[in-house]
DNA sequence: TTATGCTCTTGATTTATATCAAGTACGATA
DNA sequence: TATCGTACTTGATATAAATCAAGAGCATAA
């Protein structure tokens, strides 16, 4: 890595309070590298090589059992990911590929144990980073154990409707079949759930949505702090 | 607590390589405490007041949502829980309820902050308890998203048959009805796939299990180490 | 513009799972 | 031992979701 990408890099979330010196060393080691859209980045199963922390672009984590797959999460810039596998000494439990071009860290698995065994700081750092991974998947499994396919889509669009300022009209992330997957339905039925939103006020037209009847929406979907909090 | 209960306490494996002193602050500060069988320790949505260690006795951590309620697992002595949410400062994101008379070991979540701040030890085992509590629920969400029911039974089974040392028989560990909350499916479906396991050699009696027919049930349940890994 | 290849939608059908309603087994208790 | 309550099972049915099969819309490139 160049100069610069370093000094770059030195302010992410992950490093703040840091000794600098084991940022340093952690940042020497890396790679920042580039990957065109499609392409895979890790693959389940294999030993956590890297931790990966996203700088821009967008990944989809996978996973896959005999001849199904399904989205676990899709995630962008400043998000890192496989931190646990990295501090255990495990193989990957997903796989991850890229959706659009992008740009990742690479920080060698040996360097972040090592830094994560001398500097508190950053133990404590991965700690709350873990905590906060940990309750968002206990979130997911209630999502997916709790709800129906159309109360995770209609909760999912209030959530993402929140999240990207709340303006009642946002475009989807990603392709309405990744969301299908990430909701946890077939395709067809994300098709025929979004038609089932229409009496809600709900609108959706290519990627767009539009959301009509902020009222009607959450009726429907009974949003719970438990689990769709956006804080973790 | 009294001082041979301090001592008791002390060697639990939360607390290896952790200063003495803080070891010390956090259980005179602790209760010991019992709760019957049904009882609830704690409720979803509550400010985490409490680090659990279970030292005796089994309880179900599970969450309800509308009429709905649906088991997240079931844990026993050794094991704690609602670390994130101590750590982080934030509410349980489940409840917990005792399915035998149990002791537990309440920390107050002050105190086990005031130590994970202080002593690098304590947040680095913390980090690892959390990163392995992260990967057993990341294989739960695949378990549930890629699997049947009668996948998710099957390998339940061989699970379980090899934690509690691959005899090939063994007793059911709590009602069906909790087992069947705990797989996602309803009572009346895991009766169902009881039955449907007996050609593959299956044998259920009462809460006695027995495996006739490793091989088969291998065949059907197709365990996978990235979901199944008894390891984290 | 017309082709080409996507993604997405829609309809028909099958399969999986939940629900409802009895019944049966079984353990605890008197 | 008899009785009560609970957990479990079984059968019938309803609902939810997946699958199969076309077809429609839409972007890209020739």
């Amino acid at each position: 890595m160049r100069h610069d990408e370093i000094e770059e890099m030195r302010t992410l979330p992950l490093f703040v309070g840091v000794a600098s010196t084991h940022v340093e060393t952690m940042l020497r080691a890396s790679f920042l590298q580039r990957f065109p859209a499609h392409v895979e980045l890790a693959r389940e199963g294999d030993p956590a090589d890297f931790l990966h922390v996203i700088i821009d672009g967008q990944i989809e984590m996978y996973s896959a059992y005999r001849d199904r797959e399904t989205t676990i999460s899709v995630i962008g810039p400043g998000h890192s990911f496989i931190v646990a596998a990295v501090i255990l000494d495990r193989v990957y439990l997903k796989s991850a590929r890229a959706l659009l071009p992008s740009r990742v860290l690479l920080i060698p698995a040996e360097a972040v144990r090592r830094s994560f065994g001398e500097d508190a700081a950053f133990s404590r750092a991965l700690a709350l980073e873990l905590a906060g991974a940990y309750r968002g998947v206990v979130r997911e499994l209630k999502n997916q154990k709790l709800r129906s396919s159309l109360e995770r889509l209609a909760n999912w669009i209030l959530t993402h409707d929140c999240e990207s300022g709340g303006t009642g009209r946002f475009e989807l992330p990603f392709d309405k079949r990744v969301l299908a997957s990430r909701l946890g339905m077939a395709p067809e039925v994300l098709s025929r759930s979004i038609a089932a939103l229409v009496p809600y006020g709900v609108k959706v037209s290519g990627r767009v949505v539009q959301i009509g009847d902020m009222g009607a929406l959450n009726g429907l979907a009974h949003p719970s702090p438990t689990i769709d909090g956006t804080v973790n």
